[in-house]
DNA sequence: ACTCTGACCAGCC
DNA sequence: GGGCTGGCCAGAG
């Protein structure tokens, strides 16, 4: 974005301090950007961003399920960029515990292949 | 200024 | 688990 807000500034320091196979939820980065109920806000900044800029891919629904429409092109890259760093995605979704308690996956210990 | 829309969320039933 | 409702607020007509 050519005139980032500092809101927008913020979410993205949050984004890219998501570690390799810790997934949170879009209402969480916004939480920890120091913006409480601005999930939409984290939304448009990952929909404005390039793919590869920030872990976009790291970012679920509250509920554990991905954002994107099963089947599509966003959909599909998403799940296979979670499971190249040991999240295991079904049905479209990870574990909600493993969302809700995002703190608690980072010490379940991501596998050290790459990186 | 106003209406619609959106990679969302929490509370209810 | 599912469906509705209200809240959020920045962009694009």
């Amino acid at each position: 974005m050519a005139n980032p807000s500092a809101n927008e500034i913020a979410i993205v320091a949050a984004l890219r301090r998501l570690k390799r196979g810790e997934v949170v939820a879009y209402g969480e980065v916004a939480r920890r950007a120091g913006l409480p109920g601005r999930a939409r806000l984290v939304a448009r900044v990952l929909a404005h961003a390039s793919v590869d800029d920030l872990p976009w891919y790291r970012v679920l629904r509250a509920d554990g399920r991905i954002a994107f429409a099963p089947g599509s092109a966003e959909f599909v890259e998403q799940v296979r960029r979670l499971h190249a760093e040991g999240v295991s995605v079904s049905d479209g979704r990870v574990g909600t515990a493993l969302v809700r308690n995002s703190l608690d996956a980072l010490l379940w210990a991501p596998p050290p292949s790459a990186g």
